[in-house]
DNA sequence: AATAGACATAT
DNA sequence: ATATGTC
């Protein structure tokens, strides 16, 4: 889904430490690559954003799930001295500063980003005189780079989301085409398109012995004019560019999803994050599993059995007696 | 112990 | 065929 951002309240009372918090979490995922240091330090950086008070001190902030004592006492220093020594050495170092900057490039991950830092390649210039050191995904990034990094506006996603179904109709007028993301649940901006496609003769069966008429790489053909260019497409995925008129180039996804799954997928890509945890929770407490394929039944064996029939979101919320949630309401 | 899986690329 | 990297 995103970035590095919490859930944009209005007022955080804790935003100057949540910075720090966030800013470790990039350092541990870039640099260190320990994923679970990364995730630790964006879990607190959560917890603290969601407080409605400014909290005062270590020992408080360690009652908190996901604060121990090594974030306790970063909190007091920060709060004693204005700054946390451990981050203003790391901002000095001038490979980390490179590989934040590399990272940022659609494609370039931290094992990459550190490659080519160690090859003296460590500005967005350098890899614009360097693009035989990148696979096709990192060019498009490259070529990209300033227009990935706006957001889009919800009105411009709407009409990206009618041309495409224009597009697709074309080929068949039963095709089903949602755009998930935080622009179903309603948000004024969003970081890229995610849609999701379906037709009555996109099934698990008979997507096995393939439908050759309704492939995603027709679907995307007849998208010409709108996708500009193409990062990856396989079966069911596709990962590429689109542009309106002389609008910055946007990010789009495609997934072609057969049909009995589609409704836990469109569940699943709408999010948010924190509201498809609660989900799949209350699930599990119904003797339910629910994930992006399907809901199923869970046995006393604990097995999960074979998959509910769904023919809407509204389906999956009733099966496991979970009061329904419209998009805008799923923000958290 | 910590999200999963599609796709590209290298070997 | 498998491993790695990225999304």
């Amino acid at each position: 889904m995103s970035k590095l951002s919490l859930p944009s309240n209005e007022k955080n009372c804790n935003a100057d430490f949540c910075k720090v918090l966030l800013d470790l979490a990039e350092y541990e995922k870039n640099v260190t690559r320990n994923v679970h240091k990364y995730n630790a330090y964006k879990k607190a950086a959560v917890v603290l954003s969601t407080l409605d008070h400014k909290i005062q001190s270590g020992d408080e902030a360690k009652k908190l799930k996901g604060i121990g004592d090594k974030i306790a006492k970063k909190l007091d220093e920060f709060n004693e001295t204005g700054k946390l020594k451990k981050l203003e050495s790391i901002n000095l170092n001038e490979n980390v500063k490179s590989i934040n900057i590399l990272t940022r490039v659609s494609g370039i991950g931290p094992v990459k980003a550190a490659d080519l830092v160690r090859s003296g390649i460590k500005t967005i210039e350098d890899l614009k005189n360097n693009e035989d050191k990148l696979n096709h995904h990192q060019r498009i990034g490259l070529k990209y780079f300033a227009d990935f990094e706006k957001t889009i506006p919800r009105n411009e996603i709407q009409e990206i989301e009618v041309l495409i179904k224009t597009l697709v109709y074309k080929i068949s007028k039963k095709f089903s085409v949602t755009i998930c993301g935080s622009y179903r649940r309603g948000k004024a901006a969003s970081g890229d398109i995610d849609a999701l496609i379906t037709h009555p003769k996109i099934t698990l069966k008979q997507n096995r012995n393939k439908n050759e008429k309704y492939t995603l790489e027709k679907i995307v053909e007849n998208l010409e004019g709108l996708v500009i260019d193409t990062i990856s497409v396989g079966e069911t995925k596709f990962m590429g560019v689109c542009i309106l008129r002389g609008l910055p180039a946007r990010r789009l996804d495609i997934r072609l999803i057969p049909l009995e799954q589609f409704y836990c997928a469109v569940l699943y890509f709408t999010g948010s994050d924190v509201f498809n945890k609660q989900m799949r929770a209350h699930a599990l407490e119904k003797g339910f599993m629910l994930n992006e394929y399907s809901l199923r039944h869970i046995g006393v064996t604990g097995v999960p059995g074979e998959p509910v029939p769904i023919s809407s979101e509204e389906d999956i919320f009733a099966y496991i007696d979970f009061p329904y949630k419209q998009p805008n309401e799923r923000n958290y």
